[in-house]
DNA sequence: GGTTAGCACTCCCACCTTGGGAGCGCTAGT
DNA sequence: ACTAGCGCTCCCAAGGTGGGAGTGCTAACC
């Protein structure tokens, strides 16, 4: 769809591109005469208007009131984002920044991503989010069902670093050896991913002796929820006060809109997988192009990042719709690029 | 302090309190026409206003400009809340939103802290936060260090369910035995508190064999950052986007800064700490009482949870300094006295 | 045909003015 | 000690106004 409709004629591809950038920049209606200066086309701002009326036919632009300046339409910034070109935009201070922030070693994917997330809000002056990996494909380092005394605690351990645990009612009948038994058979699910283990979990639990059947079933339920994520997902938010800015473009009533649907995981959850291209693509969501986004007269620019050759998670910003695209853009690409080295890294 | 001028007399009082009240619902300066009509005191205006002229004179009410109504000062507000009879409050469909809310049973005590928070911000329209608690005086379960290949995994679970890790470089040296033998020493520690815990750690370092010394260290760091919070205290936020309301107070620069400094964790945690009234008290804290909600027009309504008689972490609201004390102040007693309930229950 | 200069027109917005009202302080009288 | 009354201050919402930005159109030009 990127392709639809790259033919606008170069002339109004330049002016389009030209009221993007100047409303970006400003955050006014973009006049004829300020482009007929600045965009150099050597044409007078005559002809720049007959361009801007027929712009906004094709709903690229629209119009505040009869006498105002233009501003782009969602598909206007969308044929934006669409016509620019695939690399660079990353200011020297910004390439600076990135690389004295990864300067230092941290060894916890966690902590890596929430300094990647305020990096990024950092960098873009948007807010920052990540979804941390999905546990399916990673191996399971240990398993353990702890005796709490009324309760029991399941916690899991992945090669990457998760940590994820549950608390339960101490099952009916269990007695101290049930724990240590239970652990012992646990052992053996080492090495296998969270899907796997799942899966023979669930059979452990059905051939296994009925003392350990609730326990072995509770340990399947806590991988099943570290790889969906569930409701007990942990995204990760950063520099989320700068949607606050006094620049922005938001209404009150919007803004707190914004901080609801942020504060609702499950929801953005949802939206950054909708969103997320296919394949290891950078990918932006333009104001209305989603139904959340859209309410929210917010976008989204979001990369997913790899270890190795494995998409394991996605990390981005949202901002407002009059978001300069170029820069988030960038840096989301590099900071996902560095993201996926460590990543690979920590990973051997 | 709650003790230093009781003294204005009972009319000034009644007036003063007719004000905050009145403020605090409108939101507008008020009068000394509103307050004749609406406090009962059968006095003219103009008794209120010679009253009005005294207590602004006394500092606890201040005028926009000359001609208009009075609001209070923060010494206003604090007058007020200590003039409050000290129960009650809690309106009948506030009463059954916490009891319904806390009729699931929920065995996680982080979860309940979650919910708790959450509920608090439906509850008062503002933004809910907790400390958890602090892990001091909490026993330890079970001490890990797992291999992980390039890293070893530090891993510390305690009684209540809280669960700390840290990822580190792997010590020079360390061969699987090295882990074996140390997670068998670490084995004995079970049951000491995390700062027993921590001491008995520096002492094994020092005194055991050197491929352990490195691993006993960390192990004793991560116990350390469990008990102080440090900087990877995980405060619980929920109904932050409350503070956004349209109708609230702030203006967009102070709604920015004070989203950047709830954000700021540790900055947080220390106003917390600065705040919280010694012994089991509920603290409220107005605006400029604190330098940090000073410089954001907010206040803060906090009071501790125990388990049993040892207090553990704090849970409360915050708002704008024209909050609804009342309410704020029944909503976070109730909650606070639920979950101590709670918290002492899941500790047996 | 595309481009341009020019111009009438629209509409907003920032500015000012203005009247009314809310609220005060003060004084004098009860 | 309280109150009625009054003059004063100051805000604020409601018009009114001018200017400016920007448009759309037309007619001329290359």
């Amino acid at each position: 769809m990127a392709e639809q409709q790259p033919q606008l004629g170069p002339r109004k591809g330049a002016v389009l591109r030209a009221v993007v950038e100047e409303y970006v920049r400003s955050g006014e209606p973009v006049g004829s005469e300020t482009i007929a200066e600045h965009a150099g086309l050597g044409v007078s701002s005559a002809t720049i208007r007959n361009e801007l009326a027929a712009l906004e036919e094709l709903g690229y632009l629209k119009h505040p009131h009869t006498s105002a300046g233009r501003i782009p339409t969602d598909t206007g910034y969308r044929f934006y984002v669409d016509s620019l070109p695939a690399g660079g935009g990353l200011k020297d201070a910004q390439r600076r920044a990135i690389a004295s922030h990864y300067a230092e070693a941290i060894l916890d994917l966690e902590e890596v991503l929430k300094g990647s997330v305020q990096l990024l809000s950092r960098l873009t002056r948007y807010a920052g989010l990540a979804v941390p990996p999905n546990a399916s494909e990673e191996p399971v380092v240990r398993l353990e069902v702890i005796d709490m005394g009324p309760s029991v605690m399941v916690l899991a351990v992945g090669q990457h670093g998760r940590v994820d645990k549950r608390v339960l009612d101490r099952p009916d009948g269990a007695v101290p050896s049930t724990f240590a038994r239970a652990e012992d058979r646990l052992a053996g699910l080492r090495g296998l991913t969270y899907a796997q283990a799942q899966a023979r979990l669930l059979q452990m639990a059905a051939e296994g002796p009925a003392d350990e059947h609730e326990l072995m079933l509770h340990v399947a339920e806590t991988l099943r929820t570290a790889q969906q994520g569930d409701r007990h997902a942990h995204m990760v938010f950063g520099g989320v006060a700068n949607l606050a800015d006094e620049a922005q473009a938001w209404r009150r009533e919007t803004l707190r809109r914004l901080f609801e649907t942020l504060e609702h995981e499950q929801e953005m959850l949802q939206v950054l997988s909708d969103v997320t291209a296919p394949g290891n693509a950078l990918s932006v969501t333009i104001g209305g192009e989603h139904p959340t986004t859209g309410d929210l007269d917010a976008s989204i620019v979001a990369a997913p990042f790899r270890s190795g050759e494995t998409t394991i998670g996605t990390i981005g910003v949202v901002g407002p719709t009059r978001m300069d695209y170029v820069s988030a853009m960038a840096s989301v690409r590099a900071v996902a690029k560095r993201l996926s080295e460590l990543a690979t890294e920590l990973d051997q």
